[in-house]
DNA sequence: GTCTATAGCCCGATAGAC
DNA sequence: GTCTATCGGGCTATAGAC
């Protein structure tokens, strides 16, 4: 892999995991195992490495958002599917949201972006549980499917800072992203027939395997 | 006020608004209006003033988780009382979640109390839907109640940061506030007799009101 | 109890050799 | 494309006058 992309992907890395202010170039250069004057050769500021691994960001967002329903019969794989790339994303990015207020204003193309982002994904969740209602296999009314929605993206957006906060031991990231899976079913299990719901409990396990091994 | 609680006070706004990293001595000092050297009169180094407002939110919690249901006929009215209570805490000590990574390991204070807090909290958000359950205000199998509880709190603890994050334009905290209060509302309203959810809806805009002025 | 002055450190970033 | 050497600046914290 080229120096430049090594670097993007350790930055990213160390900023989700010890944050971004929390992170001096000295040290990403170290882990990168660079001279710290090499970054600058790279990238111009700190601050341009933002800029960067927001527009892959971007880019791994929009993908996401193309994962819709397409086959009713299997419409339960397909959204365990899209909660596999939401929770990558989720992980792989994290510190872009959480510590705005430390690298400062989002870039200009992530503020052009971001309204669209959320409106598309919220769309996505209600195409998923549309679906659902519609073969009968959740029984919730339309109307609020919207609300189901938003309660679904914030399970699952702060699932991972909730169960880190209450600070239960967990085995691994894997058995965190399992629970908190576990945790945004609940929002609607009691609604969905049983062998749905089976169904995606077993996928959870798959996907929280997957994710691991990220 | 005595200085030393105009520093705490200004410190525990401004590191909830900018992020602890991002205040510095000079500019708290400014803020308070005395010399950057008083500050170290007053406390050795700029950890002592997380562990200082730590002991303040220790208090707080403990006075918010005394609320609980006792009068069967206005449950509901405990119930937003509650929630106003849970809210304000939220708001003004969300730095010391938000900000552990920057600012270090918890106080042993908070070490110690932190799983009792959490688990606590979880009790008495069960035990205002138990009352519900039992005078027939809602309808929810008592063995998910546990799940119904960690939703809730997820929604409220995290609602205010969504909020933000998603970037929609808010008149106001107030009506953010109410807007996350509706939205944990959300999780439970389908299964809660028509009168008690008006009178929470109706709750929430007290409840926003007052917390505005804090 | 509050102030001024300043020490000492670490950070992001630059210059220039190779 | 990568390195070494180093700078200016902002930060936390100390010393000591008042």
């Amino acid at each position: 892999m080229k120096t430049k992309d090594r670097i993007l992907n350790e930055a990213r890395r160390l900023f989700n995991e010890q944050g971004f202010g929390n992170v001096t170039t000295a040290a990403l250069a170290q882990a990168v195992g660079i001279a710290e004057g090499n970054l600058w050769y790279h990238f111009n500021n700190k601050r341009a490495l933002v800029e960067a691994i927001t527009l892959d960001f971007i880019k791994s967002a929009n993908g996401r958002l193309e994962l819709r329903p397409v086959d009713d019969d299997k419409v339960i794989d397909e959204y365990a599917a899209f909660l596999e790339a939401f929770a990558r994303e989720i992980t792989e990015y994290s510190f872009l949201y959480r510590d705005q207020a430390d690298y400062g204003e989002h870039s200009a193309a992530l503020l052009e972006e971001l309204p669209k982002l959320y409106g598309e994904s919220q769309r996505q969740f209600r195409e998923f549980f549309s679906v659902m209602v519609r073969t009968g296999l959740l029984d919730w009314p339309e109307k609020q499917l919207g609300d189901l929605a938003v309660n679904a993206s914030i399970i699952l957006r702060y699932g991972l800072e909730y169960f880190r906060e209450i600070g239960e031991e967990h085995p691994s990231t894997a058995e965190t992203i399992r629970q908190i899976f576990a945790q945004h079913l609940t929002l609607f299990e009691h609604r969905l027939v049983p062998t749905a719901a089976r169904r995606l409990r077993r996928a959870f396990s798959d996907i929280a395997a997957a994710v691991e091994g990220a």
